[in-house]
DNA sequence: GCCGGTCAATCAATCACTTGATGGAATATA
DNA sequence: TATATTCCATCAAGTGATTGATTGACCGGC
């Protein structure tokens, strides 16, 4: 069936078209993703784009494949038990920093799933191991006694995703960077990750 | 200049055609806006939408003026001060069980923002608004005990928007509809105002 | 000598937008 | 009042530019 996606620059010229896909989807969104556009970010000719993928549609699959890969290990636990919660919070940000594409990407992905369900299928999937890792946490967090053990994991998680995904996923709504910062930090002082709730001013 | 929005039935067909523009751009986004979609779904023929827009751009303003009213005129706070902060939860409560399209596009919107400058202040004047608004009522709910009077009512308003804005803008995400209750429920508690406020005085 | 990979050229479909014409209401003219 | 003229809204039928996709040929390496 697909492919065996063995190592990783097995297929450069269709990993290069993925990632000048990736590129182009983040810049002009799906409204302006032109296949020729792709294939001359790579620098081949349109023929031998669909020589490698058959229709729009394959690419756009790649995309998502590339897209969701990246997120998911951006958010795979490292840290210590402990510190893993807090981990999250730096990991988006460092993420958000240094990888601001991925976050127009995921935006694109995610309005397209209300009209497409394979995308939105495999989106909800990454979601649920988001939400499942992050329930985890809290509940380790608490434990430990970094976070009030009355919250319920569950419906922390569920906040946290979505202010995530508002500050992140929806750009122009937090137009400062430092609105961004105050949101999260204020969030993670709820959670009592955070010992710094001295309001500014 | 322009037109002087009069009354509201003063131009039928305009407003229609915006209508109808706003009711596809929900349904099939940016990427699958076809002006002859809108001027079928009227019921004329396209040259008529073109007498009354000139171009897809100008009929795209038309359906983001509508939007951004809809969305301020929802969030308008009209309660008695003391409940005015519940309100707005309860406004987006209900906005979103009424009016879901509204959140597609607003989606949309945001989305284009990162290409269109102009969609972009717009955009942006809207959620400043929205922000101050949403201030305010945190100061007042300090005032009045509500709220705790450690928090910052900036910060709070940019978690708040932030938070919102992840739960009905990116609709994946929060796939459950239960989900969108726990948060919001949690983000309220947070912010110590009761799902079912007494009534204040 | 075949075969994976590439290209120039082209296709059919679709897009936003234009053209020239038509009917009817409003307005001017006799 | 009767008739001529202007203007508004609408339409059928295009126009040119793009779009995703195809075709057939070429070419180097095994």
């Amino acid at each position: 069936m697909g492919r065996p996606k063995a190592a990783p620059d097995a297929e450069p010229r269709r990993e290069a078209l993925v990632l000048a896909a990736y590129s182009r989807l983040a810049e002009a969104g799906f409204e302006g993703l032109r296949t020729r556009d792709v294939a001359a970010e790579v620098g081949v000719n349109i023929a031998t784009l669909h020589y490698y993928f058959p229709t729009k549609e394959a690419l756009i699959r790649g995309v998502v494949g590339h897209a969701m890969g990246r997120f998911r290990t951006a958010f795979a636990p490292g840290s210590r038990p402990g510190e893993q919660l807090a981990a999250q919070f730096q990991g988006i940000r460092r993420l958000a920093k240094n990888e601001p594409e991925l976050f127009a990407v995921m935006g694109e992905l995610a309005l397209r799933s209300a009209r497409d369900p394979a995308i939105a299928a495999i989106f909800k999937d990454t979601i649920e191991a988001w939400h499942s890792t992050l329930r985890t946490l809290v509940g380790h967090a608490q434990i430990e006694g970094f976070v009030d053990k009355r919250l319920d994991p569950d419906t922390v998680a569920s906040l946290v995703i979505a202010t995530l995904n508002g500050l992140f996923m929806v750009p122009v709504a937090s137009s400062a960077s430092d609105r961004i910062d105050k949101a999260l930090g204020q969030l993670e002082s709820f959670l009592g990750l955070q010992k710094r709730p001295r309001p500014a001013r």
